[in-house]
DNA sequence: TATGAATGAGGGTTCATTCAT
DNA sequence: CATGAATGAACCCTCATTCAT
C-alpha cells in the first residue's frame, strides 16, 4: 500500500542489470528523469511522469529503483562522478602552477555548472529527498579528498589542520557559489568574468596560506 | 507535495491585524510554524500541522496567510530583516577598519546562521515555494545594497564594475557557505575557527581589491 | 462548492480502457454517479461519494476522469447521444408527414425526459461545471443539425434564415420546456396531455412557416 | 458552528427593518449581491464577498438574511416582481388585440431578460439553493395567474382545462426559452428578430386555441 | 446593535507504491 | 519479467455560520 517513503529508505539501485535490455531501460529512465526534471521542475517530478516519458511502466521503473529518491540520487551521483573527474583532471596535473590550476578549475567548474542548469536547479530542490543517503555522503567525501590532496601539495608548510580547513572551504565555496550562480541563465562571457572574480578570491586565499604557512595557528 | 499553489500566488500577509488577539494568533502561528519546520522538516510542514500546533483552526490560519508559501515566506522575511540589521550594523560602522569589520561580520553571521539551524535548513528546502515571489527578490536586493556600499567605501579606487562584482561575490559566498556550514550542528569553538578561515578568504580578496584597484580591468 | 476547477480544464475521459476490468470499473463509476446524483442532488455530488458508491478508490476514479466535471459531462453526453438517436430516428423518417413526425417527436421526447427526471434535474443543476466545455458545445451543434435538416425539408419555401431560426426555436423550446416539465414527477397520462399541447404549439408554428414561406421577411 | 444549510432552511428575510439605516443596509447588501453575482458568478458568490462589497460585516448581513440562499431568493423575488408588473401591464391592457398584446409581451420580456443577463444566468445557476422555498413557489403561482386571466379572456370558448394548459405552456415557454436565449449576449436587433419568431409561435398557438375552442377535447 | 475573528467539516485532486495478471 | 490499474492517505484551501466582544 502506497504513501510517502519512510524518510530513510534505501536510495541505491536494486540490482546491477547485466543484460543489454536492462541497461537500455535504465538509461531510458535516467534520460527521461533528466527531461522531466528540466522541463517540469522538482515539484512535478513524479514516478508516473518519468515512466511515461521513458516509455516504460511504473512497475519496471520500480524494479530498478527502490523509490523516487533513488532516481534523483542516481542522477546526482552520475553528475558528481563527472564533476569529480573534472576536478581530479585539473587539480592533479602536477606540472602546472597550483594557482593556475585553481583558476582553471574555477572556470571549468562554473562553465559545467551553468550547463544543464535547469536539471541542477531541480536536483537541488529535490535534495532533501536524497541528501542524507549514505551514498551521497560517500560521494561528497571522495570529492573532498581531491581538494585535500591539492591543498596539501600546494601549501605543504601549513599545518594539516589548516590544510584540511582550507580544502573544505575552497570546495564548499566552489560548490555553493557555483550552484547559486547557475540558478540564472548566463552567457559564456558573463561566466568568464564571474569565474575570474571567484578565482581571484580563492587564489588570494591560497596564496596567503602558502605564504604564512607554518607561522600561524 | 501535491496540490501545488498556482505558482505565482501572492505571498504577502492578508491583513494587518490591529487587535491584540489577532497579534497573538499571528504570533502563535509563526511560532508553531517554526516548531513544525524544525521538528518535522519541510516535507511535513503542512497548514494543518501548523494550525494544530498553534492551537488554532486552519481557517484562522488562512485569515492571516493567503497560502502555505506565505507562512514560509514570512518566516524567511523576518529572518532576513534580522540578518540585514546585523549586516548593516557591522558593515556601516565607519570608525572601524573595513577588514576588521568584514571579519567581525563573518563571525557574527556564521554564529547567527548556526542558531536555529534546523529552521533555516527547512526553510531552504522550502525555498522553491516562495523563492520567486517579488517580495523575496526585493529583500535580496536590499541586502545586496548594504554590501555594495561597504565595498565601494572600502575599495574606492576599484572600478564600479569590479566593486559590484566583489560585493556580489562576498555576499553570495557568505550566504551560501554559511548556509551549508550550518546544516550540521556546530560548537561555538568550531564556528569561530571556520569563521576565521572564511574571513581570511574574504579579507584576502578584499585586500587585493583595495590594492590593485584602478590598474586592472 | 469550494475549490473550483481551473474553469477551463479538460472534460474528456482520460483513457479509453481496453480491458474488461477497466470497462467494468468505468461502468460502476457512471452507475454510481447516476445514483448519487439522483439520490443526493448536485450539491452533494462529490468525487468521494461517487467513488465510495462505486466501490472504488478515488484514485481509480481519477484514472478515468480528469476531474469531477468530466464525470457529469460524460453522463450528460451519454444522455445526449441517446436523445440524438431518438430525434434522428423520428425526424428523419421521410415517409411520414412532417407534422406527424413532429408530434411523435414531442411525445417521445417528453416521455424520455420524464424518465430519470431526478438525474436530469441534478445534471442541469451541475451544468455550470461542464456547460462551456468544447465537447458540450459540439454535442449541441450535432443536435441542432438534425432540426435544421428537418425544418429545411418540411418548409423548403422558407428562406434559409427563417428555416434556421425556426429550427433553433423549436429545438430550444423542446429542450427547455421539456426539462422544466420533467422537474416534477408526472404520470404517463399527464405527459401525453402536455405533449399534445406542446405539439399543438410547435405544429401551429411549423404550419405557418410552411404556408407563408417565401412571402415574408 | 459552520457548514452548509440543512437544505430546507427558511429563505425569507428575518425582519422588516423599519429604520432608514436598516433599509440602506439592506439595499447595500442586495446591490452588492447583484454585483458579486454578475462579476464573479454563482460559484464565487459567498456571503463574505457580498458583505465586503456592501461595506458591511457578515454579522450584519446575517441579521437580515437567515442564510445565503435567502439573499439569492430575494434577488430573484425582486426580479419576479418587476417581471410580473411588466406582464400584467401588457397582458391586462384590454383595449388591444390579444395577439398584439402577446407579441408585445414577447418583445418586452426578451429585452428585459437580456438586460443584466449576467445576473440572471448566475441566479439560474444558484437556483437549486432557493428553488424549492415556499415563497418561490408562491411567486411563480402569482405570475401564472396573470397568464391564466389573459388566456381565459382571449380564448373564452376553450374549456377551462385547455385554457389553463395553454397558459402554463405559454408562460413556461416564454420563461425558459427567454432564459436560454439570454445566456449569450445579444444586440437589440437580434433580440427583435428572435422575439418575432417566438411571438409567431405563441400567436399561432393562441390563434388555434381561439379558433377551435369548444370543439376539441 | 454591529462586528469580524474563529471554526472545521468538507471539497477536489495528487502520487508513491503495490501486486494481480 | 513487465505491466499498469488500483489504492487511499495526505495535501491545500474554502466558506457558511456563530458568538464573544
Amino acid at each position: 500500500m502506497p504513501s510517502s517513503p519512510p524518510a530513510s529508505a534505501a536510495v541505491v539501485s536494486r540490482k546491477q542489470p547485466r543484460q543489454a535490455r536492462s541497461n537500455a531501460l535504465l538509461a531510458a529512465v535516467l534520460e527521461a528523469a533528466v527531461q522531466v526534471l528540466a522541463e517540469q521542475g522538482a515539484r512535478r517530478f513524479t514516478t508516473a511522469r518519468v515512466a511515461e516519458r521513458a516509455g516504460v511502466s511504473v512497475g519496471s521503473l520500480y524494479q530498478y529503483f527502490p523509490n523516487k529518491a533513488a532516481i534523483l540520487f542516481r542522477l546526482q551521483h552520475d553528475e558528481w562522478r563527472r564533476t569529480s573527474a573534472l576536478l581530479a583532471a585539473i587539480l592533479d596535473e602536477e606540472s602546472a602552477d597550483p594557482l593556475v590550476r585553481l583558476r582553471r578549475l574555477v572556470h571549468a567548474f562554473l562553465a559545467s555548472e551553468c550547463e544543464e542548469a535547469a536539471v541542477r536547479g531541480a536536483l537541488n530542490d529535490a535534495a532533501p529527498l536524497y541528501r542524507d543517503a549514505p551514498e551521497a555522503i560517500a560521494a561528497r567525501q571522495a570529492a573532498a579528498a581531491i581538494f585535500d590532496r591539492f591543498v596539501a601539495a600546494a601549501a605543504p608548510s601549513a599545518s594539516p589542520d589548516r590544510q584540511a580547513l582550507a580544502a573544505d572551504l575552497i570546495r564548499t565555496t566552489l560548490r555553493h557559489v557555483g550552484s547559486a550562480y547557475s540558478e540564472v541563465p548566463r552567457t559564456p562571457a558573463e561566466i568568464a568574468i564571474y569565474a575570474d572574480a571567484l578565482a581571484d578570491m580563492l587564489c588570494a586565499y591560497l596564496e596567503r596560506l602558502m605564504a604564512d604557512g607554518p607561522l600561524r595557528l
